[in-house]
DNA sequence: CTGCACGCCTGCCCGC
DNA sequence: TGCGGGCAGGCGTGCA
């Protein structure tokens, strides 16, 4: 489910109930998602304060005052909502409800505040795990992670050279988070849209030009999604239960047999599939 | 090394 | 209404 904008969207959601705060109790309803968790997960999480909570590509990292960092993923179905108890009001905490357990509810903090943050995956797709905050890049996980789209590593002579020579497919470049971290499909898609640039163009074969317009293409996009508190299909919400409205921005995902809105276009978004996922593109703009 | 198919899960939507 | 097939925002593994 979550890319970038919507991993972002649910940190900053998240981050007024647990920043500063003490996770009093840890609820772990089963042994694993992706993978098992950490040994004893809940003592290690419950009387810690959170220091902060960071993002690194789709990952949130909730720096913990022993030392350890939580890391978690929302796979593809993965949500993490607040819920306060009636009548508990917190600064910067809008449009919650009280908690009532729902299915595929797998673990919860309980906060000293009384706040609740529950973290529900159907697909357990996700995962957490807990790991030193001061060698938190050397995770398994983080430690091939390419730059972050936002920071200040990313820019056109880093994506000129990760491109370089690749045979694969842009749109299968794009997706490698090694050459960038954090774009899922949906954000491949419209930042090849905005770019004119075809999914199928091998990723070598992109002049400069071309590959200097997808740094700002992909920056933008971000951003425009993280404003709109994300896109949601199917899944996402905002930690506060809210939809993200971005999925009202796409030119390119999900609109198979309608028109390219680019100006003076004639062209109709196409599906197609590329190393088992859908593209969607216009085959008129986009070459 | 590269590129790709597959599996992990559940839920939803569509056609019959 | 029921049932089977296809599809879904991710990502690690294993294969050629």
């Amino acid at each position: 489910m979550p890319e970038l904008p919507e991993v972002e969207t649910v940190r900053r959601g998240l981050s007024p109930v647990m920043e500063g705060q003490v996770i009093a109790r840890a609820h772990v309803r089963r042994p694993d998602l992706r993978w098992p968790f950490p040994p004893r997960m809940a003592e290690r999480l419950e009387g810690q304060a959170v220091l902060r909570l960071r993002r690194r590509s789709k990952y949130i990292l909730a720096d913990l005052a022993s030392g350890e960092s939580l890391l978690i993923h929302l796979g593809m179905s993965g949500r993490m909502t607040i819920a306060l108890p009636d009548g508990l009001v917190l600064p910067g905490v809008f449009h919650h409800k009280p908690y009532a357990f729902e299915k595929h509810d797998h673990v919860e903090f309980e906060m000293a505040s009384g706040a609740r943050v529950v973290f529900n995956d159907p697909r357990r797709f996700g995962a957490m795990d807990l790991l030193p905050t001061s060698t938190a890049e050397t995770h398994k996980l983080l430690s091939a992670l390419g730059p972050e789209p936002l920071g200040n590593d990313f820019h056109e002579e880093q994506l000129a050279k990760a491109l370089m020579g690749k045979q694969t497919p842009i749109k299968a470049a794009l997706l490698d988070q090694r050459i960038v971290a954090g774009l899922g499909n949906i954000y491949v898609c419209e930042a090849l849209w905005r770019t004119g640039i075809s999914p199928k163009r091998r990723a070598a074969n992109i002049g400069p030009v071309r590959v200097a317009r997808l740094v700002p293409a992909i920056r933008d996009v971000l951003r425009e999604a993280i404003e709109a508190g994300g896109s949601s299909l199917r899944d996402h919400r905002q930690a506060s239960g809210e939809l993200g409205y971005f999925q009202h921005s796409f030119a390119a995902y999900d609109r198979a047999g309608q028109p390219c809105r680019k100006d003076g276009c004639t062209g109709e978004i196409t599906r197609i599939v590329q190393s088992g996922r859908s593209s969607f593109y216009c085959p008129t703009c986009q070459r």
